[in-house]
DNA sequence: AGGAAGGCAATTGCATACACTTTTTGCCTT
DNA sequence: AAGGCAAAAAGTGTATGCAATTGCCTTCCT
């Protein structure tokens, strides 16, 4: 590979290859059900048909490729039912993590996140959406760590990272900003006061409001943003 | 591929691969941390290095080996806490699964689930190991089925091949096989019953004496029994 | 003698070539 | 004209070869 695609960001050609598929997936460019034909992709990237193949295992691995022996891969199609399930799930799951939490978390990553949640407060007054959906990563990270379960942390995130397509604009909805606060409040008084059950409550809830305010995203209105990760070809 | 190798099971080399790799990790003919060349295990199994490569991909994403980039792979490398991590993690979602059964379980199901319950009591007066396994594992199956979210038993499937290594040799210990079936029963009961937090209860309650009885087996202390995956090599 | 730098062997990562499977298209039969 | 079969084309699955990176060993300098 002679010096070109040297511009870009890092890793392996696979990574860059599960990046810049995975991406043009989530956001919508590639939609479900598209066949991803190997020499296509390759062409179109400037790679040969190898890392092409292995991104496109990992991104089935992922879930957001489907592969069909000998007939080639399409965009996972992501049904109504499915997605539904993927949401209980993440509830279940982030119900779990704050549960542990509470039972769990030292004293420093209670004053962590009762800190942080704090200080977000001044976001939701603002309006800053932006900046808010950072702080709401990092809440749910500090969640999911805090639980101290590696096996849990792994189901989550990768739950977490098959539902990001479908949970993007959340927070363009109104009101939405403030009603995310005060949930994440509830979560937070619950643990710091160790009562696991409330706690994981609490978090189901909050993971439920957002499914229904991410419904509207669902299949078959997928936005069509361009993508994150320059490469050389497109 | 010249019609060689056309005594084995089925499906394409990489799933050959995958199975005899995955095989030989779980049965601990290959040890946690051990070093898995490419050109070895491809001369090994006389493929090339290409479906040996997917092959580990898939191993990875399964969670059984560990990949480097450039380094190579290595037999992953399970902690006490972190297989204490997924057997907390299974007890969790095998509540859930029983939780959600007891709430829509459809009739023929509950029947099914019922009849199969009572029919593997007499194995257990038996003392019938293998076939209880059987059951045990169509059991839970039914029970991964039953709550109806395909992703909860995404999760709840490929936690339980995670733990398979572990858990393999759990029947033999003494009492353990009529023990199993009292627990089993409480679940049906419950489910019977539409008690949901019953179920997830009996359910958590079972996999944590699982997890008991199957420390034994962890790191340090895996058997070299032989593989079950016969392959042209070896 | 100890450490660092450079080179060599081994192994992974990527590219290309070949084999087999599936699908499509066109021709032949009914 | 319609349906089915066959052959070719397209595309995936596997093999092999080449480039690039890593780790180790040797060697040279301080």
């Amino acid at each position: 590979m002679s010096g070109k695609r040297s511009l870009i960001r890092s890793g392996t050609t696979v990574d860059q290859m599960v990046r810049a598929i995975g991406d043009r997936i989530v956001t919508g460019v590639l939609r479900p059900g598209e066949k991803l034909d190997e020499v296509s992709l390759a062409t179109r990237f400037e790679v040969s048909r190898t890392p092409v193949r292995e991104a496109l295992g990992h991104l089935s691995a992922m879930g957001l490729v489907e592969r069909r022996p000998n007939r080639g891969a399409i965009v996972a199609v992501v049904t109504q039912e499915h997605l539904a399930s993927m949401f209980e799930s993440m509830a279940e799951l982030e119900g779990i993590c704050a549960r542990f939490c509470a039972e769990r978390m030292t004293g420093s990553e209670r004053r962590a996140l009762e800190v942080e949640h704090q200080a977000s407060a001044r976001l939701v007054r603002l309006g800053a959406e932006e900046d808010y959906e950072y702080f709401n990563t990092e809440f749910h990270s500090r969640l999911d760590r805090g639980a101290h379960s590696t096996h849990i942390y792994e189901l989550t995130a990768t739950t977490r990272s098959r539902l990001a397509p479908f949970r993007r604009a959340q927070f363009r909805l109104a009101g939405r900003l403030a009603k995310s606060w005060q949930e994440h409040d509830a979560i937070v008084t619950a643990i710091l006061r160790g009562d696991g059950a409330a706690a994981g409550k609490a978090a189901r809830d909050h993971v439920s409001i957002v499914s229904e305010a991410s419904a509207v995203f669902a299949v078959g209105d997928q936005p069509k943003a361009a993508s994150t990760t320059p490469v050389t070809a497109d």
